[in-house]
RNA sequence: GGGGCCGUAGUUCAGCGGAUUAGAAUGCCGGACUGUCGAUCCGGAGGUCGCGGGUUCGAACCCCGUCGGCCCCGCCA
């Protein structure tokens, strides 16, 4: 060993020994006859002390070189700091090491920014040079946090009977869903696997082996266009249960979380986590993945709208549409501007704009002002509780686009009015999804999760008479407002399974070449099941308080998919593109 | 595919109603200093102002294009 201790080890206990240290000079004080060095490694700081002096002139002389981020080797006695210089910030700090001998195990070129934490550095530089920015604190410790946190969970899944299992990375390309990874088959030519997406039939089908407790953290892969919580590859944690039904796999999951997550942080995780129907997380905040840390739900006006003399509310009304709106009680801090852009918020999205009223303590502000009657002024003050200084947002149209445009609203108004002080973490589970709906750019019936989805309704012959109404089995799990696990109890049936299919549209030549191995597999006696997956770097995100999935992934990728500390991906050889039988259709720039 | 923000020293940023020797902080290099821990003090080096084109007597600054990074819409069963 190049070392006896770590540099975060060394403590009172120690003083008076004889340690080697290896780590990186993390910053160098020169006083003349006396030289301190900071010595870093993954535990922590180690304070040397050099007195000049005192030390052999070959000694003198490698302590002259020692630059920022040089490795070196140290031996010396480890002492205890006199009080007045004793540093609290680092856990090593009532001791330092008196250096003794040295040797330098690398040298480093002058660093293209700091490691110490300061000022934010531009991400394309520091994806450049990932791993000097993994040697700052900040990172570094979410990549140790996922770590332990996955520990934590990989704990849990022993003590509750799980087996870890590893699914084909090069897999079947499968038909609807995010674009696939394609990787061209060299032996068998005109041939492609795909990346999985996720393990999805794979666990299905250990499931039917009898592998009745799965779990797999799983590495996925979409071809979609990449957002601060969105990676082409990412990590699922992925789960999947036989004999069980939906409240087994949401009980599992949370005892999973309060475990993972108590263990590894301060966090209190309170269960069962609340539910809410889609239905109604629709109808009180406009998304299915709503945001539950604050109030200022969407409430309903038709009502007390309907005679209130604005022509636009009533013709709303007449066309069967629903006013709703959001009651915001501190609103003066909503400036015009801000209802100007709200205005055009809702013009881009093909409205008219959006009506509002500010309620002072014996008046009214509204562009309706002159139109709006008393008596629904009074109304609204009464039902809705109105305190002085609250702003009332409206609007009127056909019920979801409503409440959607609402709920971007809502979210947009937290924002800036800073409704989430503090750090909290509401979980949330919405249940009762919708099986199927409409795809309006083609026009036909699609999944809302994915084709195996078990539905609310076992008659297998009436299943098709009005689809768009049934319930699917089918949970997401949310957190602050950001999905972050979905599942379902699935179809274990190869007849309900084809049902599903063809509803889908597909006839049966297109479903057994796509989808026969399942089918079959099915057909030998599959159990009931089912599971669910949660996205693990999005819950790190949330964790460790990050605004990007990117401060959680090592070495993560650019919006535009680049990676830019390798270079990927770029142009191969003519032969390796020959040898999979395979040309590349693309004109270069000149 | 679309909208927005950004790109100036190694880094973070200022300068941009056109003409300046393109600045600051920090880092880097050299020197001084025996108790610092964001050390301090003195000195120094360091810039194709992302790239290309245009307007102009003159462009970091105005215009067009392009490349790159970020945020968002679409997309993400």
């Amino acid at each position: 060993m190049l070392r006896t201790h770590t540099c975060g080890q060394i403590n009172l206990d120690d003083v008076g020994k004889k340690v080697m240290l290896a780590g990186w000079v993390s910053s160098i004080r020169d006083h003349g006859n006396i030289i301190f060095f900071d010595l870093r490694d993954r535990y922590g700081i180690t304070q040397i002390v050099c007195n000049l002096p005192e030390l052999t002139p070959e000694l003198l002389e490698l302590v002259n070189k020692v630059r920022q981020e040089f490795v070196i080797q140290i031996s010396g006695s480890v002492v205890a700091r006199s009080p007045e210089t004793v540093n609290p910030k680092i856990s090593t700090g009532s001791i330092e090491v008196i250096l003794e001998d040295a040797k330098i195990l690398n040298t480093s070129d002058a660093l293209p920014f700091e490691i110490q934490e300061g000022e934010n550095i531009g991400e394309n530089i520091r994806l450049k040079y990932r791993y000097l920015d993994l040697r700052r604190d900040s990172i570094k410790e979410n990549i140790i946090f996922r770590s332990d946190f996955t520990l934590k969970m990989r704990e849990f899944f022993s003590s509750e009977n799980f087996v870890e299992i590893e699914t084909p990375i090069l897999t079947k390309s499968t038909p609807e869903g995010a674009r696939d990874f394609l990787v061209p088959s060299r032996l068998n030519p005109g041939s492609f696997y795909a990346l999985p997406q996720s393990p999805q039939l794979f666990k299905q089908m250990l499931m039917i082996s009898g592998f009745d407790r799965y779990y797999q953290i799983a590495r996925c892969f979409r071809d979609e266009d990449l957002r601060s919580d969105r990676q082409p590859e990412f990590t699922q944690v992925d789960i999947e249960m036989s004999f069980i039904e939906e409240q087994d796999i949401m009980d599992i999951s949370e005892r999973l979380i309060k475990y993972s997550v108590e263990k590894t942080s301060n966090i209190k995780v309170d269960v069962p986590f609340p539910r809410l129907t889609y239905k109604k997380a629709i109808e009180k905040y406009g998304t299915d993945k709503p945001d539950i840390r604050f109030g200022m739900e969407i409430i309903e006006l038709s009502e007390s709208m309907a005679n209130s003399g604005s022509s636009i509310i009533e013709s709303v009304l007449q066309e069967g549409g629903r006013v709703k709106g959001l009651l915001i009680e501190n609103g003066e801090s909503i400036s015009i501007k801000d209802v100007d852009n709200f205005n055009e918020f809702v013009k881009q999205k093909g409205g008219k704009g959006i009506g509002w009223i500010r309620f002072r303590e014996n008046e009214i502000a509204s562009p309706i002002k002159k139109s709006l009657k008393e008596q629904t002024i009074k109304n609204l003050r009464e039902s809705l509780k109105i305190t002085p200084g609250s702003l009332l947002f409206f609007l009127g149209g056909e019920t979801s686009w409503v409440c959607n445009i609402l709920g971007e609203m809502r979210t947009e108004i937290a924002k800036k009015l800073n409704l989430v002080k503090e750090e909290i973490f509401k979980f949330l589970w919405v249940v009762d999804f919708p099986l199927f709906e409409i795809n309006p750019d083609e026009d036909r019936i699609q999944c809302v999760h994915h084709p195996f989805t078990s539905p609310q309704y076992d008659d297998i012959d009436t299943l098709d008479k009005d689809p768009l109404k049934i319930k699917s089995r089918a949970y997401d799990l949310v957190l602050n407002g950001i999905e972050i696990g979905g599942g379902s109890i699935r179809i274990h049936q190869r007849k309900l399974q084809e049902k599903i299919f063809s509803i889908l549209g597909m006839k049966p030549e297109e479903y057994n070449e796509k989808f026969g191995f399942l089918l079959d597999a099915l057909g030998y006696g599959a159990p009931p099941h089912g599971g669910l997956a949660f996205g693990l770097d999005r819950m790190v995100m949330i964790l460790r308080n990050e605004e990007s999935i990117r401060e959680t992934i090592p070495f993560p990728k650019t919006q535009k998919g680049v990676c830019l500390l390798s270079g990927a991906p770029s142009p191969v050889d003519r032969k390796q593109i020959s040898d999979l039988h395979i040309k590349v259709d693309f004109q270069t720039k000149q």
